[in-house]
DNA sequence: GGTATCGTTGTCCGCATGGACAATAGAGTA
DNA sequence: TACTCTATTGTCCATGCGGACAACGATACC
């Protein structure tokens, strides 16, 4: 670091040199880090590098601008969450009960903030369509093979994927935006539905989960950085 | 209006008086109007002043800060879609019908932007969370009504209107803000899942629809001055 | 007619923002 | 050592914001 003074250009501190991967990383993570605490909308440069700590003009050199910024953080959010593998080679069951198991706060916080962003941001819009349908069609081949295996029974897997989908979204809304409904309402509702969509006897679900939680803690850890 | 020249303060147009209530309404449905369309972030003080056709300094007579006027403004909004009459007193199926129909796109704009605002915003959580509760409160009423009259079927209405909530929330996310389902498959995914879930003959919701689309259609008037 | 009230205006201020940029320092290389 | 490259800094700028405010004008009341 150095300051202009009326002698000159002057050392005052020294910069922390990292690997540029490595900051770039740090930079996106601080990004999704303050998007989840105040929305997209109010994020700022400074805000962000005061996060990292490094200066502001830092991120024009490894960003073109804030926008490509933020949309560059949620889209690495995007695929760390995607890359979570979900047990989909076990029990149909445990598998589909790690699935609708409630999602981590500050995630669903993105969620939703990107929800109302994204009818004016067309890159959120496709990075959000894009990680919708994949969740959906994870969601799809599981009860696929739950009903391969005879686990699940359902005329249309499609529209019971489509459904659950819809469901722990509002769900997710009642719980984390609203607070009218805490995490057991959530557990309870959404899996007593799901067994009766697929057939599953009552609380067949609630006793996967147990089996499936240590799956489903692992959902948030891309956000604990 | 009246400018600051070198010769002194001249009046250079004139100034449309009008009756405050009027003026104080007007600015709310700009404001709301602006958020539908911008978001409650983006939505700035010069931004209503324009829409309405007053200057901006006009916005601190009626209301002492920006965030009391947005907060205001949704407040009336709110107001206004619950003073619509939803035709409690008819058939259950029809009233049912009405409320499951879909509402108006810059209604849910609003709505899901005020989801991802009202953690960071205590008035508007407080708004939110009332009209959220009254809407449900609503469909339990007709849900209540309908056991009673012996049309519908269900152990747990309470449970039941919770849940067409939250899918009517979550697939309206799908249709408004991600766009991967459009009206008609939004119409049809939840009356089937509320047909299923009071044990309604198949189709009987569409049907009831059709005799309650002028309500339906009413719901969006609040946005269309 | 005079005067108080209040709806309305344009301007000013302090501040924060996104972006541009020259200066700097450290690492690699010849 | 000298030279290049690039990661990093602090400062500067135009812009836009929310808010404060004095001036004006229409209306109502005395």
């Amino acid at each position: 670091m150095s300051t202009w003074t009326t002698t000159g250009w002057q050392s005052t501190d020294v910069a922390e040199r990292r690997p540029p991967e490595l900051r770039r990383e740090a930079i996106l993570d601080a990004a999704i880090r303050l998007v989840a605490r105040k929305g997209f909308a109010a994020v700022t440069l400074r805000d962000v590098a005061g996060e990292v700590g490094v200066a502001h003009g830092l991120l024009r050199h490894y960003f073109a601008s804030r926008d490509q910024l933020l949309a560059s953080a949620f889209d690495r959010a995007v695929a760390a969450e995607l890359a979570t593998t979900c047990d989909l080679d076990g029990d149909p069951r445990v598998a589909l009960a790690s699935w609708l198991a409630a999602t981590p706060r500050e995630y669903y916080l993105v969620w939703i903030d990107a929800w109302s962003e994204a009818p004016r941001n067309a890159a959120l819009l496709t990075a959000l369509t894009r990680h919708h349908l994949a969740c959906e069609r994870r969601l799809l081949t599981i009860i696929e093979r739950g009903v391969h295996d005879l686990a699940f029974e359902t005329t249309s897997p499609g529209d019971t994927a489509r459904i659950l989908t819809a469901l722990a979204d509002g769900l997710a809304v009642q719980h984390h935006a609203l607070g009218v409904i805490d995490g057991g309402e959530y557990d309870g509702l959404v899996y007593t539905q799901a067994e009766r969509l697929l057939a599953l006897p009552p609380g067949s679900l609630a006793s996967a989960a147990r089996r499936a939680s240590a799956v489903a803690l692992k959902r948030g850890e891309w956000l604990a950085g």
